[in-house]
DNA sequence: GGGTAGAATAGACTTTGTCTAAACGGGGAC
DNA sequence: GTCCCCGTTTAGACAAAGTCTATTCTACCC
């Protein structure tokens, strides 16, 4: 993942990205390292870092960073959608209390049995998300 | 679930909630049947039924049917927030085309091995969702 | 250099949901 | 029966997240 660093520009381009300046501070921020961020946390952090990057793109740049399979797409909350930059199959733990978002290996939580998809569906994701609170005793 | 058309306000009252009449509407709509619908769709049957319950209280309304147990929320769709009127172990298939949402039969479906939580913190739920799409070929 | 196509931008707009302050209403005390 | 209290409902203002649109910018090709 470090390796990216050079490249980020050529990582965009495999995936029919054109890397513009906006689009590669965006890749800065989300494909460096793996993280969760929503739309919102994305703009003030390159607010934060004195870019004058524009909502609307932040927008188009994520949706299409999504299209083109460089983030997901993860609808947790329904008052945010979080972007994920690690795009293999994994499942997360979402904590309702912080908001915490982490990550579940795959090797850590196995479906054993999947239900008979309705005719005519490919499956698109699948997706477990366990909803934890903090104990309170 | 048809015995419950007479004691609708003593299934209510079982949960803690006062039987209004505003409550007494919305249960109708949503604990009748099993259903899924969104806040937007519960106030919008309202109004086509020419009941002029409030924005206000239907979500209240939702909100504390939630919290006692008589519904589930679902995160599906980050644009809106659905209610599910089965409140039991099960998950859901979601067309992502259609914006369809179908139930999983708790028996159709095993998750076989869970992570460990982080310390503190106990599950409040575990939600699989599949999501799919029309196939295009 | 001029033309063109895609990308970025500001800001208005929409949608979904929350908040607030005031009005309502039902049940108990008397 | 009347009054009062307190939880419920209400309308509408508000807020947050995201979308849309029309314009401007920029890179590239000739």
């Amino acid at each position: 993942m470090k390796a990216q660093q050079e490249s980020l520009d050529q990582h965009l381009a495999e995936h029919g990205v054109k890397p513009t300046p906006q689009r590669l501070e965006i890749a800065e921020l989300m494909l460096r390292a793996p993280c969760h961020l929503s739309a919102e946390q994305v703009m003030s952090l390159l607010r934060d870092a004195g870019s004058g990057v524009s909502k609307a793109t932040v927008y188009n740049t994520l949706h299409l960073f999504s299209s083109q399979g460089l983030l997901r797409e993860i609808a947790v909350d329904p008052s945010r959608l979080f972007y994920d930059s690690t795009t293999t199959a994994h499942h997360h733990i979402y904590n309702e209390d912080t908001g915490e978002l982490l990550d579940v290996l795959p090797e850590e939580l196995e479906v054993s049995r999947l239900p008979q998809l309705p005719k005519g569906t490919d499956t698109h994701s699948l997706e477990v998300v366990i909803r934890v609170r903090n104990r309170r005793s």
